[in-house]
DNA sequence: GTATGTATATTCACTAGTCGGTATACTTGA
DNA sequence: TCAAGTATACCGACTAGTGAATATACATAC
């Protein structure tokens, strides 16, 4: 009864998910998934058609999740909206420092993937962008922020820089210097009705 | 006299970096460098010691070229500085556009090895950035621009971003936001001293 | 000028192991 | 009895890297 016995499908995911961000998808076999995931090759493929569709199901599972961590972040800063963009970029910093920490999944993933536009696990990651940029649209609208759709990509694309200039540098500098930035085009939105 | 021959370790690099940014660094094995460059695997461990080198060496003679590239759309822009910095991601957007672009070869090596942080094709994509970095400080310093390395770093952050962003979505359009975004930045330093 | 020595540059053939994916058979629960 | 799920064992293709031999160029010695 209390023993809720975890779905084989799930233990899997669960395991390419690890696996695929510690490491990166290129970098993990197949073998090594159901390994961790403590049973044979034969039985992940029977629940996957191919390791391409793993990989998609990984990326589908984190989308929520990552959603809820950055609304999480946002929600729970006080002060102004001003405040809680900047607050999604330091707790970023400070997770980023983690030496687990290996940037962002699903730009990741597409950067391995830059050869195959149209594949699964890219269109994953595009929804997953378009779903967190949707959300924070909403917030700033909400917050009476002007053209809420244009500064969201802005702040998005602060961000997903800041997510992959760490991987080269590996200095948390660069996730402050952008929340900074997203701070400072916050503010040239904000009391003003429009800026051109 | 005027037929220079190429010399060895250069055909192997130029067949490396048009494999290696086609496809990514995982993606192709030494075998295929080789071949594109005309000779044997073993002619290629001669020249580097292993396949590791041979991507830090793809990305050390991408470094200046990526540099006079971008300063060249900086320069050749009219107007003032914001409108060069603006130039950059335009020209961007539109290089972009073309099917064999695939980002930036710097920052995708980067993701690919995000689980080997000290890598010596990582080190050699962090001195890249820097040297840009360092760059564009120095000629929106000589634009009168107040804090240039703060600045230069938000819009290193920018075009990073744009860079990421545009491998999920394939939209140039998230470049030219990125490009307004910069200007934004620019022109809240541009004739006042300081922002905070 | 021609024989010899030596460093550079290149080739063929190979190792030992990994890859994604599959053919076949077995177990288990309804 | 039968279908869902799992295991063993295997496939052909590919992987980074290497051993041993050889070709080429250019010295120096005679």
């Amino acid at each position: 009864m209390s023993e809720a016995p975890i779905p084989t499908r799930k233990r899997i995911v669960d395991a390419a998910t690890k696996l695929f961000y510690a490491e990166g998808i290129g970098r993990v076999s197949v073998d090594a998934v159901a390994e961790k995931a403590g049973l044979t090759k034969r039985t992940l493929y029977y629940h996957f058609k191919s390791k391409d569709d793993l990989i998609a199901a990984y990326l589908d599972g984190r989308d929520q999740p990552n959603i809820r961590q950055m609304s999480g972040w946002f929600e729970a800063a006080e002060g102004d909206v001003e405040r809680k963009v900047e607050a999604i970029f330091t707790n970023l910093a400070r997770v980023a420092k983690n030496p687990k920490w290996k940037g962002c999944g699903f730009l990741r993933t597409a950067a391995e993937l830059a050869s195959m536009p149209g594949h699964p696990a890219v269109k994953a990651g595009s929804r997953h962008k378009k779903n967190f940029e949707t959300w924070l649209t909403g917030e700033l609208s909400g917050h009476g922020v002007a053209e809420p759709q244009t500064l969201a990509r802005e702040i998005v694309l602060l961000m997903d820089g800041a997510f992959s200039v760490m991987l080269i540098h590996r200095d948390p500098g660069y996730v402050e210097a952008a929340g900074h930035a997203a701070a400072t085009l916050v503010r040239a939105r904000s009391g003003r009705k429009t800026g051109s």
